[in-house]
DNA sequence: ATATTAATTTAGATAGACCTAAATTGTAGT
DNA sequence: ACTACAATTTAGGTCTATCTAAATTAATAT
């Protein structure tokens, strides 16, 4: 069985490591997590010893396949959670994070099964994240980060990248929410800010801003 | 901010101590929580130097009102998650108790009075126990023992003390629920159990069992 | 090739929650 | 009033998850 702090560690790692499956340093675990390397490196030990990481020495970690699934797991029901909040209890997008990291910590199967059910097998939480099936599977999704996007493309979006509360109330303010259309004005390469059309208000936005927007292309 | 066995401890206190209040002994607590009483003796000074509990040594502890406040907070998220899990997943009575454990613990009294909400102000929950509010005010009912009926006294089944699967699995077998109408045939004073008719079948019912159901008479 | 530096690990502590075994206290029965 | 026993507490240890500070290893720059 897996303590909280494990499965926190393996869901940092999950998230570090990306799409790529890199390998993740110490310090980067440490620095998500909001500890110590010290710390990291016993627990790094300790999640080796029972196999759900690959672990040498000096050389980072990464899943193994019953890690990963683990980790899968833990974001399932974060996600699933994240889902009951907003469309059944009203909270907002923004205020739905810490809540749902507590509960994606209860332990059981059916609660989880049932839940998926009763919210009628959502494909993707309030933010517009894929949330896996029962086997660990994401939904399929073609969406790029806005900055990627070509002058004068038309796109709607889909899904955001962080689901801090601070950037997700800054999207608010710009009007901002999954579903939005937005055109491509301008593209701005001394700084990369990106200006943007949403509801026919023109908009400036910055790299960071951009990058963690996903649009699907019209 | 309390810990998740405090918090078990403040539950296994206020359970303990009853109606009355009493006074509560070390062994019990032990016995209750599953623990050894010297861990008991561990955890009631740390209780009692939060002020949570009045704890002299050798003497047993009770409740202080914030203690009270806590325990009958943590009782109310307990009974508020059995309902959701029960009218919305479709859970049986039987399987909530595990599940509510964990769901308790949860901090967010943002959560509970929108599931409180959500849930339409319920004031029991699916064994018929009271759901305090959010000022820790338990609904009054007026429900006796079923072994406290007289002979041929008619009544409907509000409540039942006893949350334990095992206990809950036997009186689906006997086709007891809330809401059953039952009769007094008998009470046979030797064994102190007692012999009742539900929907129109007979079943013997030992003092153990009966004590833990709760009717309202008619 | 080696020295510096940055990343990582180890050593040794601490705090929470538990344990066993030993010591202490309260109380019931004579 | 005293003794025996049961209840309770203390002493000292374990395990988890942290930490700080020191030591070690890897990588980089000359």
């Amino acid at each position: 069985m897996s303590t909280k702090a494990e499965e926190n560690y393996l869901k940092a790692i999950f998230k570090l490591s990306g799409k790529e499956r890199n390998s993740v340093s110490t310090n980067s675990i440490a620095e998500e997590l909001q500890t110590k390397a010290s710390s990291v490196s016993d627990m790094v030990k300790k999640l080796s010893e029972k196999d759900l990481i690959n672990y040498v020495k000096y050389q980072g970690v990464s899943l193994t396949s019953s890690g990963n699934f683990l980790a899968v797991h833990i974001i399932r029901k974060h996600r699933l959670w994240e889902v009951f909040l907003v469309n059944h209890l009203n909270f907002k997008w923004d205020e739905v994070h810490d809540i749902a990291e507590q509960l994606e910590h209860i332990k059981s199967p059916e609660l989880v099964s049932r839940l998926d059910a009763f919210l009628n097998y959502p494909n993707f939480d309030p933010h517009g994240d894929p949330i896996p099936n029962e086997n660990g599977e994401f939904p399929k999704s073609t969406a790029i980060p806005l900055n990627e996007l070509q002058i004068q493309a038309i796109g709607k979006v889909v899904a955001v990248e962080i689901d801090d509360s601070s950037f997700l109330h800054y999207l608010d303010k710009l009007n901002i929410s999954i579903g939005s259309h937005i055109e491509v004005l301008e593209l701005n390469d001394f700084d990369n800010s990106i200006d943007i059309k949403i509801d026919d208000v023109h908009r400036h936005i910055s790299i960071d801003v951009a990058s963690n927007i996903l649009i699907s292309v019209l």
